[in-house]
DNA sequence: CGGTATATGGTACGACTGTTTCAACAACGA
DNA sequence: TCGTTGTTGAAACAGTCGTACCATATACCG
């Protein structure tokens, strides 16, 4: 008896929300102005998500879960070579599109620093790779078991995007990947 | 005629205050705490620093100031090979002594992401290394004007960092740069 | 001493924060 | 229609923030 529950409008204001940090950031989020850009109110996000806290959680969550989805989407098959699927990642990391994205994740990082107890399996946005670069990047690797690859391809990946959000200088992020490649060469 | 005016309190606050952001970080700094572990006050502050961007902006260019002085004098003398410059480097930086301004850094990249007016000249910090390194690095460059091996090699450096810092594996990031120097000889 | 400049302390302002409280409204079953 | 449950608005609470204002203390010169 009584009103129905509305499961829908917690995910419908989740998926708005996580649009709005990824456009604005994690930095500065407040309550008031989300609720405002959202066409709700502080109220109902915390009767939705209980804290601010969880709801920073549940939209961290949410973009991981999209990046993810949109990653496995995109990777060519695993029949090309590694050299190709490194340039794929890159290109793919590195687009504009992913500009978000990529934002998002060092701004995790960095609070991350401070307040490691917030982010109690942040060492899984690095390990998780292991499994998909070890077959992808596989005739580069030393067996199965290699994690020292795999660490030093998404240091790389992750190193240049450093470099290319910082100075925007895509020409020359380009060709140290270029670089990169064809000293993995043999 | 009138009091004399101290200078040297200004500066004194201001190392203390570089020591406060490096042990505590940027992103909640306030002028409160801060002036209280300093035992001074806000009111201080401000009248010494004119308002707390200019106090932060003051702190990141001492902070910087003492990293690159440290730097200087702690890399081994051009006599020694690109390897041995890249190995010494990579030691240098991920000491844990060198903790709190790997961590400053990332914070600074990370604000300056979401809002790049308050660092006009951060692209100096990813630029400013192709000076040092393209002359350290020599034999492994393609030239005196090549960035592109500079650019791969911070990048490297960078990325490792990154890993460290969320990981905490050690042993992992330091094999990845051997594996690395490994690829630069030929 | 007075005059004058720097150096401080105390306090309050206005704006913001996450969160709570109280009340009302909406949709359903009986 | 009534009770019950989910939803929502308005307002307030207790706190923090950077900063400004006002008075006072301190140290110098003449």
């Amino acid at each position: 008896m009584g009103r129905p529950p509305d499961p829908d409008r917690r995910e419908a204001t989740l998926a708005r929300a996580t649009d709005y940090v990824l456009a604005h950031g994690l930095a500065g989020l407040s309550l008031r102005p989300l609720a405002a850009a959202l066409d709700t109110s502080p109220r109902m996000l915390l009767y939705d998500f209980g804290s601010k806290q969880e709801l920073v959680a549940a939209v961290l969550a949410e973009a991981r879960r999209r990046g993810a989805h949109r990653l496995t989407e995109q990777l060519p098959p695993t029949a090309v070579s590694a050299e190709e699927h490194l340039r794929a990642i890159w290109t793919w990391m590195s687009a504009p599109e992913r500009a978000p994205f990529v934002r998002l994740f060092f701004e995790v990082h960095a609070d991350g620093l401070a307040h490691p107890e917030n982010y109690p399996d942040r060492a899984e946005a690095i390990t998780g790779w292991f499994d998909t670069l070890g077959t992808t990047l596989r005739g580069i690797t030393a067996g199965p078991g290699d994690t020292v690859t795999p660490t030093l391809v998404m240091a790389v990946v992750r190193g240049l995007l450093f470099d290319l959000t910082t100075t925007g200088d895509r020409h020359r992020t380009d060709l140290a990947l270029d670089r990169f490649c064809a000293l993995l060469r043999p």
